[in-house]
RNA sequence: GGUAGGGUUCCCGAGCGGUCAAAGGGGGUAGACUGUAAAUCUACUGGCGAAGCCUUCGGAGGUUCGAAUCCUCCCCCUACCA
């Protein structure tokens, strides 16, 4: 298996340092790579994916990640793609952030031994000497290069600071130690990291006279251009403590016509004729299309028990796009028996103390988390978004009793896609 | 440090003494139509069990019957100059 030609028909390049040998490189011998994440947050979300995956089909092809936490570029802030500084964490912060990104790494990319590698720049960055940073380092930098920067000119609009903009000869170091250390001599990043990623391959052949490579992926965006992985609910995290898997699986199940076949190739194994065979289907076809990219991507980050419930859970809510089975494909989902699985929708428990004479609606729907106010809730109920076991309710003075459930459980449906089990506890 | 212009609700952006919970747009939510898609159309979009009341216009004071709007001090941003 060809490693650069794999990545390539995928579409995981936008940018090369050096398109022959990079290609070389990749497709031969074994090769030591490196991508890098700041822990800037407690977990990664869905954008921070498309590097993972990368990073995962490389290894399969014999080659080494390194896969680095930036616990010490996390100090200063990569203004790279962003249009304001953003707030400076705790070193506890980002501590406690690195150990929960370590663990999600873990779900894509096999660590061990001969495997991946896990570092943290905060090993050699949070020690350096700041004269003799400038000295040995900022010497080989130009100001000039650094301002026409395309990541650099746009802050220039609205504001630079000095910690911020020293982020890139952190990143550039970075590389240099990876190649001096470990012995690693490619970088894959966003696309928006190329002029990090060349300012590491400039340093590293100007102290170790040697030649590094780098690639960037291209931006992800959905169709009205915004960037991939946000929700009107905010990020699609991989942590299913602020993602529920359910609708992680629905953040997937949701996407774009056009942008299915895409996502296939970059989020799924799937080998690529069959990504493009589905990517072109229409009508139930593309939504068979969908189910099989959410389960696929969902299987990856949660596994695949609790892939098989959120799909289920999801065909019983809306239906199956293709229980007959006619679209072809080598996914686990198409073994999958509707009929004996448990499925997985989001619960909320409810004391059975708190149903009373009757609990009202609104109330319900903030305590469910729906809601963010009783006028919201009380809104929802206005547009007609409430359902209770499927049924609207149209009563702003709905009070829910005993009643309204069965053996405990309760169906709470905010819009179409929201649902959520309400279990009664005693 | 000097000069000029700014900081308004999730974002952009009007408002410049009462009629302001604050125009307009974006975004978001819901509904209709559909395929759990896109596009389109419609409604809603600070809080309160909704009567009325309460809290918002960088911060703190002040003037006034009344302040997002006027005054004072402070903080922050942008541009030019140093």
């Amino acid at each position: 298996m060809k490693a650069h030609d794999v990545l390539e028909e995928r579409g995981f390049f936008y940018q090369l340092t050096d398109e022959k040998i990079v290609a070389d490189r990749l497709n031969g011998a074994p090769v030591t790579f490196y991508i890098g994440f700041d822990p800037t947050a407690d977990s990664l979300h869905v954008g921070h994916l498309l590097p993972i995956m990368a990073a995962r089909i490389l290894q399969r092809a014999g080659h080494r990640p390194i896969m680095l936490v930036g616990g010490g570029t996390a100090m200063v802030g990569d203004p790279s793609g962003k249009t304001e500084m953003r707030q400076m964490l705790t070193p506890e912060q980002i501590q406690a952030n690195t150990g929960d990104i370590r663990t999600q790494l873990e779900r894509f990319v096999e660590f061990g031994d001969d495997k991946a590698r896990m570092v943290d720049n905060a090993d050699w960055l949070l020690g350096l000497n700041y004269v003799d940073f400038l000295r040995d380092i900022g010497r080989h930098f130009s100001v000039n290069r650094m301002l026409a920067a395309e990541s650099v000119k746009q802050r220039l609009e609205t504001g630079l600071s000095f910690l911020e903009f020293n982020y890139s000869l952190l990143q550039a170091y970075d590389f240099y130690v990876l190649a001096r250390d470990y012995d690693c001599e490619f970088q894959l990043g966003g696309q928006d990291q190329w002029g990090n990623i060349v300012a590491g391959v400039d340093l590293t052949r100007r102290l170790l006279s040697r030649s590094v490579y780098g690639a960037t992926i291209p931006l992800l965006t959905d169709q009205t251009g915004k960037k991939f992985g946000k929700t009107e609910a905010g990020a699609v995290w991989l942590d299913s403590g602020r993602t529920t898997v359910y609708d992680y699986y629905q953040f997937w199940r949701n996407s774009d016509d056009a942008d299915v076949g895409r996502l296939l190739a970059y989020f799924t194994d799937l080998p690529i004729d069959q990504v493009q065979c589905l990517g072109g289907l229409q009508d139930t076809g593309i939504n068979r299309a969908k189910e099989i990219l959410a389960y696929e991507a969902t299987a990856m980050a949660h596994g695949a028990e609790a892939a098989k419930q959120a799909f289920v859970a999801a065909g019983r809510q809306f239906g199956f796009a293709d229980p007959q089975g006619t679209v072809e494909t080598s996914s686990a989902v198409a073994a999958i028996g509707v009929d004996d699985v448990d499925d997985n929708l989001p619960t909320h428990e409810l004391e059975a103390a708190m149903l009373g004479d009757g609990l009202w609606i609104v109330k319900l729907l903030v305590a469910a988390g729906f809601e963010k106010s009783n006028g919201a809730a009380r809104r929802l109920l206005q547009a007609g978004g409430c359902y209770v076991n499927d049924e609207r309710i149209e009563d702003l003075d709905r009070q829910i009793t005993a009643a309204d459930f069965t053996d405990g459980r309760m169906n709470l449906r905010a819009g179409k896609k929201n649902v959520r089990r309400i279990i009664l506890r005693s």
